[in-house]
DNA sequence: GTTAATTTTTAAGTTTGCTTAAAATATAAT
DNA sequence: ATTATATTTTAAGCAAACTTAAAAATTAAC
C-alpha cells in the first residue's frame, strides 16, 4: 500500500464516521488537497482492489478489507502521538504533523511494539480512542460536539480536533484538553459566541471552536 | 527532497568513504536495486540541483550541498537505529529495516528531539559513528577491516556491517559486537577461513564474515 | 594497437498519482 | 417541470522514477 491510499483509506473512514452535510467525496477534495478528478480516479483504484465500494455518483464506502487498513493506519497514527507526547515530551501540538508521516513508514511489528512500550494506551493525546492490535477500541458513548450541549448544564471534554493550528493555539491559550470540566453558561448568541465556564472563569468560545470540541454530560453536583 | 534521492544521496556517500574496484555508479546499481539507466537519470537530475557533479563517463562525486543533505540521511538513520534498541528493545538485526524507512519521514525538528532524549550518542548499535546536528562526526583512526589484521595480534571490533542478514545472524550466533576484543591466530587459509580468538574460544570465520568487521589494534600485554 | 568485454549513456516506454478542461449527471431553485 | 447550480466523471496530459534494448564510450585482453 502506498501513502496516497494510506491517507485515502484514512480519510474516508474518518470522513464517513462525522456525517456533514457534503459528500465524503467533496471532503475528500479538501482533506486530501487534490482534485476531484484525483478522487474518482483513487476511488475506482481501491475499488478493483477490493477495498472500497465505488459507484459512479454514489456515496463511497469502505469494505472491510478497506475498514482494516484503514484502522491500521489510524492506530499507527494514534500510538505515534501518544508516544512522540509521552516518551519525547514533543508538545501535543506538533505530534499530529509527524504521525502524519511516520503512520505509513512504520511496521506492524514497530508498532506493536510502541504499543507494548506504553502499555497499550486507550485514547492519543488529543482524547481520540487507539484501536487495538485487531482494530477494535473503545466507544465513545453519550459525546456530543459542545455546539450542541444544552446552557446550564455540566460537561467533560473528551476529543478535541486538531488538524487545524489555530484550534491548537486556542486550546493551548485557554488550557483545553481531554478530560477537562467545562458549564455551558449560554448558548451561541447573535455574534457566534458561546459562554462557558472553564478553569474557574467565564470564556467565550467562537462557534469554531465550539464546533471542534467533543463531550459527553456529567451529572451536576448540587 | 523524495525518498529516492535521499537514498542516491547517502549512497553514494557510503560508497565513496570505502574504497572498491568498482566505480561507484555500478555499485549503486546492486545497493540501490534500479538499473543502470536509472542511476545515470538521477545522477543527471541531482547534478542539476547542485547536489553531485556529473560529468559522463567520470566518478560521481558529491558537491558540498550534496554531502550535507546526505549525512542529514544517514544522522537520522543511525539515531533512530540507536533509539529503537535503547528505548524500544528491538533487536538489533531489526532496527536497520525500520530506519530505513523512518529516516525519510523525521524532521529536523524530531530527530534533534531524539538526539536530545538519547543524550548525544556518539556511536549507532552497529559501531558507526552518528553525525551531529552538524553533520560532523567522530573519525575511526587506525581502523581497518580484520582480513586484513596480522595474525598473533590482538584487535578490538569498531563497526560491523549489518546490511546482510546471514551477517546478523552470524554476528548472534557468536556474540560478535563493536567493543568485543579479539585475537587473530592465524590468517587466511585456503579454504577461506580465518581462525580467531574470541569470548574464550577459537572459532574460524569464513572470508565473509572476515570482510564485515572493522576492527582496531590493541597494545599486546605480554 | 586492434579487438573484445564491460560499463555507461541514450532512447523509448511504463506506472502511479496527480493536473486542467469538458462533458455528464445529480441536486436545488423557481 | 424546467432551468440553473453544483458535483462528479471522463478525457487528455504531465512529472517522477523506474524499465528494457540499443548505441556509445571506456577499459581490458591479446
Ligand atoms: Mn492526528
Ligand atoms: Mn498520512
Ligand atoms: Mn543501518
Ligand atoms: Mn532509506
Amino acid at each position: 500500500m502506498s501513502v496516497s491510499t494510506d491517507n485515502f483509506l484514512k480519510a474516508v473512514y474518518q470522513l464517513h464516521s462525522d456525517k456533514h452535510q457534503k459528500a465524503v467525496s467533496a471532503r475528500l477534495v479538501e482533506r486530501l488537497n487534490v482534485s476531484g478528478a484525483a478522487i474518482t480516479d483513487m476511488a475506482k483504484h481501491l475499488a478493483q482492489k477490493g477495498l472500497i465500494e465505488y459507484e459512479p455518483y454514489k456515496e463511497l464506502r469502505l469494505t472491510n478489507k478497506g475498514r482494516e487498513k484503514a484502522l491500521a493506519v489510524v492506530r499507527k497514527h494514534r500510538l505515534w502521538e501518544t508516544f512522540l507526547v509521552q516518551v519525547l515530551q514533543i508538545p501535543w501540538e506538533k505530534v499530529h504533523g509527524e504521525a502524519e508521516r511516520l503512520e505509513h513508514q512504520t511496521s506492524d511489528y514497530l508498532i506493536d511494539k510502541i504499543d507494548e512500550f506504553l502499555d497499550y494506551p486507550k485514547l492519543d493525546p488529543h482524547g481520540d480512542p487507539i484501536p487495538d492490535v485487531k482494530g477494535e477500541m473503545d466507544e465513545t458513548i453519550n459525546e456530543m460536539v459542545l455546539i450542541a450541549g444544552k446552557s446550564d448544564a455540566d460537561f467533560i471534554i473528551t476529543r478535541v480536533q486538531h488538524h487545524d493550528e489555530d484550534l491548537m493555539e486556542f486550546y493551548n491559550k485557554h488550557n483545553i484538553r481531554p478530560g477537562k470540566g467545562l458549564r455551558v453558561i449560554s448558548k451561541m448568541d447573535k455574534f457566534g459566541f458561546i459562554s462557558v465556564e472553564m478553569n474557574g472563569s467565564t470564556i467565550a468560545l467562537p462557534e469554531k471552536i465550539a464546533r471542534s470540541l467533543y463531550v459527553k454530560p456529567i451529572a451536576k453536583n448540587p
